[in-house]
DNA sequence: TCTAATCTTGACTATTTTAGTCAGGTATAT
DNA sequence: ATATACCTGACTAAAATAGTCAAGATTAGA
């Protein structure tokens, strides 16, 4: 049970942004260097979050992406399923009937896939990237 | 973010034997028709549950599998670590320092990564097998 | 107007992981 | 004896992941 690079990446490049961009347009390269993605692969990536209104983009030369709205109104669940980040735990689809009878042992499991899913989920509905920038500020200056 | 079939089958496997051993051994043989799972692929499993004490395994005809303690007694945690299903959200080593430097933005997100990976790990802490099959029992008899 | 920096798009691909299969064994109740 | 189990290690097909690559469209600034 693992995280793909694309989910955490599309984090880091976001906490990044929002980091570095004090008005202008930051772009895909800057961030490449920073956080070590190859800039190819951070296209692919700001191009979903761009569909799904999380970033804006500003073409051309000092171009770059800025985000769409205060950080704090960025859900981390709404940066994964701009990614396709899905949490996926179970066989039987949640509502099918087709091999899932809740009278077999077959099923005995079920909810707890479904029990651990949400837990998940709920964790990435409750922090925004605002939560996430501050938090990081905050065990800065506790060193 | 996915579970594989390794530690999901590992679960349902265990429900399954702890559900219809009473007294005798349970055969892989009938754990896989009931609940789908290749029986070579469960040999696979079931060698790695015996590794970690959880299963003891009786051998020749008439044999096969048992718990080795009581359903109460043996976590999620313990299924999971044996059949190595991990958890794993972070790209730095916990400890390591290497491209992981807290003054740079590249591991703002290295704590909430490690937030994520420590409720994952909790949730499954927290659950047994005992829990499982009691909590299956009573949404039986709520229908 | 030219050019460099940037975003934009879609196809392609190497690597890794997953989810098994297969082919031999060994032990034991009957 | 023999059938029914467990036991073990090597092998493999398919899928997913993690990118790369190529060609283009925009726009700021010289």
């Amino acid at each position: 049970m693992k995280l793909t690079t694309k989910g955490r990446y599309a984090v880091m490049a976001l906490a990044d942004l929002a980091n570095f961009s004090d008005q202008n347009p930051v772009s895909l390269r800057d961030i490449s260097l920073r956080q070590g993605i190859s800039l190819d692969y951070l296209e692919q990536i700001f191009s979903k979050l761009k569909k799904d209104d999380i970033v804006k983009s500003i073409r051309g030369k000092n171009g770059g992406y800025i985000l769409a709205k205060e950080p704090a109104r960025i859900k981390l669940s709404n940066i994964f399923s701009a990614v396709d980040e899905k949490v996926k735990t179970l066989l039987c689809k949640r509502e099918s009937k087709k091999g899932c009878n809740s009278k077999s042992t077959k099923c005995i499991t079920h909810y707890l896939w479904d029990d651990l899913e949400m837990h998940i989920n709920d964790f990435f509905d409750k922090k925004n990237l605002g939560d996430l920038l501050k938090n990081n500020q905050e065990r800065i200056i506790e060193r």
